[in-house]
DNA sequence: TCCAATACGTAGGGTTGCTACCTATAGCGA
DNA sequence: TCGCTATAGGTAGCAACCCTACGTATTGGA
């Protein structure tokens, strides 16, 4: 995987993870690279400002605990982070089939 | 579309336009606009700096041309700028079932 | 004792597309 | 003639964003 593609798609990617419960940054890490079969392998410093970001923007709220004896910040979505995961996955349905148009030489959107 | 989220993916479409002859930049910009039923309007400053690089790359090769008393700098697709092309479609699908899987919600890859 | 895994973080950089602007010609309508 | 639009090219500077390269700390196994 090619780094630089994921730019501007990373936000969906992290609140997807987090749509089926509350989840700490490194779990969120892992979630990615397994449901991805160890495709997307994010380095911790793309994830942890991630976050923070969204986080700043209000789209998932994050919480100090201690597990273990490693403390953990668990976040979870809020709901306009819910309604921004619509919005991601809606505006990736269109990004992807306009780039795969214009991209051509392949089945796409997978005529039949 | 969110404008962003192109990066990465600007040169693979942009090379993809040169696949089936010579184009002058407006004309690449025009096609790309057209292929995509205008979802995918792109300005004239992000075009332009954009085959000045593939050129640099050595992927696309230029020539200058005077068509209507307009000057015009036509491309072409290298030898390696095909073999670009034909590495970024293969980047782009994976690229994408990678995102639609961590992504979810979608139906993907077009199941049927 | 040392290292890997877990868990969090920041600083700085590089790439890349966009905004805003500029030059110039052809052609059309007022 | 004047002004506008389409055509055709260009640049400077900015902003976003992900990565590299670090750093801290704990747990637990070799």
């Amino acid at each position: 995987m090619r780094a630089e593609a994921l730019k501007g798609h990373l936000d969906g990617l992290l609140l997807a993870t987090l749509e089926d419960g509350p989840q700490h940054g490194y779990a969120v890490k892992e979630a990615l690279r397994d449901a991805t079969g160890g495709r997307l392998d994010l380095p911790t410093g793309t994830v942890y400002p991630a976050l923070h970001r969204l986080e700043r923007a209000g789209l998932i709220k994050g919480d100090w605990s201690v597990v273990g004896g490693r403390r953990r910040r668990t976040y979870e979505l809020t709901e306009q982070g819910r309604r921004s995961l619509a919005g991601a996955r809606d505006h990736w349905q269109e990004f992807a089939a306009v780039i795969s148009a214009a991209l051509g030489g392949g089945l796409w959107p997978a005529t039949n």
